[in-house]
DNA sequence: ACGTGATCATGT
DNA sequence: ACATGATCACGT
């Protein structure tokens, strides 16, 4: 099997959404000779490098969208058997410097959310992960209810980050969208501005979408 | 170290 | 039971 080449036009990239619906990660994984984890306590990220891989997303870790000609972001969405999200959602690391002018407008969660190919995944954790079930994958894009909520929680935390008050960031804050620790491990550090102004060293961090806001994704685009 | 893909697993 | 904080793999 040939690596798939990047879908022409959105209406081919849902063509093959649609035809990968109902099939387990398991069966894509054996058609593309794509390796299949027992486990996900190491590969993490392997649902989602799977199906970029099989959609013929661009690979690699650069900060661009994952259809990048198309100006869509693929994100998976594991969900339970209630189809509810099991875990929030990640979306971009979180700028802790040179924030002076920054806008909600021209932010990174602003760029990626614009357009998004929620793929969900049914991905309890007492099913195997070649056994999680793809489910219909659909294209969202913020309503303007959905993007003030964004915006709010965006200037909120930017605004504590820009006033040297980081450390005093954590995951209880924000509506939508919260800030935690995105890094190897909690010994990693960046810079960051200090309570003085001055730069100091501290934990990086990633914006994540609350499992509240996926699950009213989900529930508009699903709803009968 | 940074940014991509995320899930794990402990504290509450 | 569930969310927050911690962690894992890979490419650059």
């Amino acid at each position: 099997m040939n690596k798939p080449q990047p879908p022409e036009s959105i209406t081919h990239l849902m063509q093959r959404v649609d035809a990968i619906a109902g099939l387990t990660l398991g069966e894509l994984a054996q058609q593309y000779q794509f390796k299949s984890p027992e486990h996900l306590l190491r590969e993490k990220g392997w649902p989602g490098q799977l199906l970029e891989y099989v959609l013929g997303a661009s690979a690699g870790s650069k900060p661009v969208p994952d259809f990048e000609h198309l100006g869509i972001e693929l994100k998976s969405l594991p969900i339970d058997y209630q189809g509810r999200p099991l875990e929030t959602t990640y979306v971009s690391v979180v700028p802790l410097t040179g924030l002076t002018g920054a806008t909600w407008e021209n932010s990174t969660v602003r760029k990626k959310l614009n357009h998004v190919l929620w793929l969900p995944v049914l991905a309890e954790r007492d099913i195997q992960p070649v056994n999680r079930t793809i489910g219909h994958g659909f294209l969202w894009q913020p309503t303007e209810q959905q993007n003030a909520l964004l915006k709010r929680d965006w200037e909120e935390q930017i605004e504590l980050i820009a006033l040297g008050r980081v450390e005093e960031i954590s995951g209880h804050l924000g509506q939508v969208m919260q800030i935690r620790p995105k890094a190897a491990n909690s010994r990693v550090t960046t810079d960051a501005i200090g309570p003085n102004g001055k730069l100091i060293k501290t934990l990086p961090r990633g914006f994540y979408l609350k499992t509240n806001f996926t699950q009213d994704i989900l529930y508009n685009q699903f709803k009968a």
